[in-house]
DNA sequence: AATTTTATTAAAAACTTATAAATATAAAGG
DNA sequence: CCTTTATATTTATAAGTTTTTAATAAAATT
């Protein structure tokens, strides 16, 4: 059975939803401090978390990118209609997706259903050459040896294993690692593809990223 | 469900489009906020852009270069029917298509769907005599010769190969590489193609680009 | 032949990326 | 609560490219 995690502030509604999961079959658990939130997450160990966006003091939206840094646990964002804005802020900072309140039943289960389904799918193994990466381990297999990366490492490795053979550019693995490119120091990323290079080297990989200047870094 | 962007300052017309666009099952989002958006445009991941040519301040046109500076995401220009010469402009600096205000939503959709399942299936290599033009990983491959071309010159050989057995000015050349004409100087278009030039030749493509003193130059 | 336009080349400038080392921050364990 | 460890970020510096400028040569046009 399916643990879902209802994090709702309106005791209502997430009775309301926690019956509706119910019914549906899935195994519904309220939060309801807030405080040690992010931590109670992960502990739960759920398949999915709706998320109201519009938490008390706390927002949801910093709940959600804290839940981002440590789980990639899918997320339905639970948004009110006449803030429409939201739903972007919300989609771009990690959100798997989003219902508007008042919400239509029906369609909010076809969303989790499809939501499951697809992360469930998602082989969390991917091969490159001859490299085994188990992303939920966030580490490289490669014969004998294991190498455990980074959690900005992994990201790296797997947006520019998705786009392999295109430039990737600077820019675009920055927005991909980093809510907003303002606060980190561009070089930054410079010291992390180095370090995933070096990884990568340990493992047989040599210039397997290179570096087209001006434009990006390149997965061959 | 493939995400589409709406940037659109007339806010009827971006429900409308984003209605539009929901009932025929894409995943339309509204961006508003037109200070930082070309950072939030990279951060959406889209598919596709829909872009209003005549934003407030900042010209459509001019965020159209900025989102190609850092990608190559489908866009397509939303223009008002009375100013024809901006579709020119738009197209020549790098949207994929336009539609012209008031919009015919069939023809609307079917564009999209056009560019979409082009862009997804196209390879980035188009194929000039005897050599492949690969745009994502921004070299060019003829037999066992590969070389890898710079920004100015893939820019330049694209902007050639698409005005094909035209001539093309100086002065179009330059508005596609920089903003401002007026900034660089004339010679530094001269020196790029000279540069292109030698690369074409070490793979053996030798005066293809011609020069029409006067008028421009020509890819043969 | 003189003028204008384009080519070529070499050097300078601007910019981008790499690397190492220092600092900051966060998580883990006693 | 403190210490250790891991990771992330910044700083500083070095190295490398690309782009531009500038100077000169070549070609075409008048």
């Amino acid at each position: 059975m399916q643990k879902i995690l209802i994090v709702e502030d309106d005791k209502l509604l997430a009775q309301e939803l926690k019956e509706l999961l119910e019914n549906a079959g899935y195994q519904p658990i309220i939060l309801e401090n807030f405080q040690e939130i992010t931590k109670n997450i992960l502990k739960q160990n759920a398949d999915l978390i709706l998320l109201d966006i519009n938490l008390p003091n706390n927002n949801g939206q910093l709940l959600l990118k804290e839940i981002r840094k440590k789980s990639n646990i899918p997320v339905i964002m639970v948004t009110s209609r006449d803030t429409e804005t939201d739903e972007v802020i919300s989609m771009s900072s990690g959100a798997d997706d989003y219902i508007t309140k008042p919400y239509n039943p029906t369609i909010l289960l076809l969303r989790i259903e499809a939501i499951l389904k697809r992360t469930q799918n998602e082989p969390q193994k991917i091969e490159y050459k001859n490299m085994k990466i188990d992303k939920s381990k966030s580490q490289i297999i490669c014969e004998d040896k294991v190498i455990v990366l980074s959690r900005n490492e992994i990201l790296m490795l797997e947006y520019l294993l998705k786009n392999q053979g295109k430039i990737v550019s600077r820019e675009e693995i920055m927005s991909y690692l980093w809510e907003s490119e303002e606060f980190v120091d561009d070089n930054t990323l410079t010291v992390n593809i180095s370090r995933l290079r070096s990884k990568l080297e340990i493992v047989g990989l040599k210039n397997v990223i290179e570096t087209r200047r001006g434009q990006g870094y390149i997965l061959v």
